[in-house]
DNA sequence: CTAGTTGCAAAGAGTTTGCATGGCG
DNA sequence: CGCCATGCAAACTCTTTGCAACTAG
């Protein structure tokens, strides 16, 4: 099971030059319009979110945001996001690692950091008046 | 502006019975269909995210969910959801403010801890098998 | 050849909006 | 009385699904 059709390739080629973002399904569908249906696409969101491939993640708006974290690249990474600009970074492993713990210890709760998504406002934009 | 109409009243004292909770608009609907019309319940949540009465969380799948936080209860509070039960939670506060500090210290980012919503698995559910 | 996959269009779910009526202040 | 808010239904947006045709393995 699970062809390695064109469109599937498409997409994960999509994906895979856009590691650190988070796309949405409608951003897919147009830049592949050509080549790629929009019900394809969907199919293989759930597909590679079943896969463990990609990661689905919150928006402010209400259209569903992926992330591929198949590369490694994103992998256990907790991303925030910010309120202002809407770039979103990865949280500094050690500063992951030590919320983890401390979570674990104290609540009890095993975070699965790949799938939050913080908010917040980014050193760049804290400094400028809103 | 903002007239304390009946309907406003009892959407928000539906809130203050489920300060923990992160509500739907449909639950809200639901529950107050004999006296809130579904336009109306929409329209109160975007005037009270507004106002800041309530903020919108991510939800797995895409429907928005809405959580009080006008009450102070909830106020700073970064939740996590369990993601086999769906129970929501506090953070202790002594991991969220430390993390809170990391988090400035080493990415520069000042984190909106009400709007942010984790996801792992709780202590209850961890012990459980799959 | 067979099971997984695609496209298209129609169906769904959740949310938003136009408009006339109703109600708070 | 004036302005904001409500109800209803229609409009929208995003996502899912049925079905026949197609294709990777």
């Amino acid at each position: 099971m699970n062809y390695a059709t064109e469109q599937r390739k498409s997409i994960i080629s999509y994906f895979e030059k856009r590691l650190d973002e988070s796309v949405s399904a409608a951003d897919i569908a147009s830049a592949l319009a050509f080549s790629v249906s929009k019900s394809a696409v969907y199919r293989n969101l759930a597909l590679l979110e079943k896969e463990g491939k990609i990661v689905r993640v919150q928006s402010g708006d209400r259209t569903a945001l992926y992330r591929y974290v198949a590369s490694g690249k994103c992998e256990g990474k907790i991303h925030m996001s910010c309120v202002r600009c809407g770039k979103t970074e990865h949280v500094s492993a050690e500063a992951a690692s030590r919320f983890e713990k401390a979570l674990k210890d104290a609540d009890g709760f095993s975070l699965n950091k790949g799938e939050c998504l913080l908010f917040g406002v980014c050193k760049d934009c804290s400094g400028r008046v809103k």
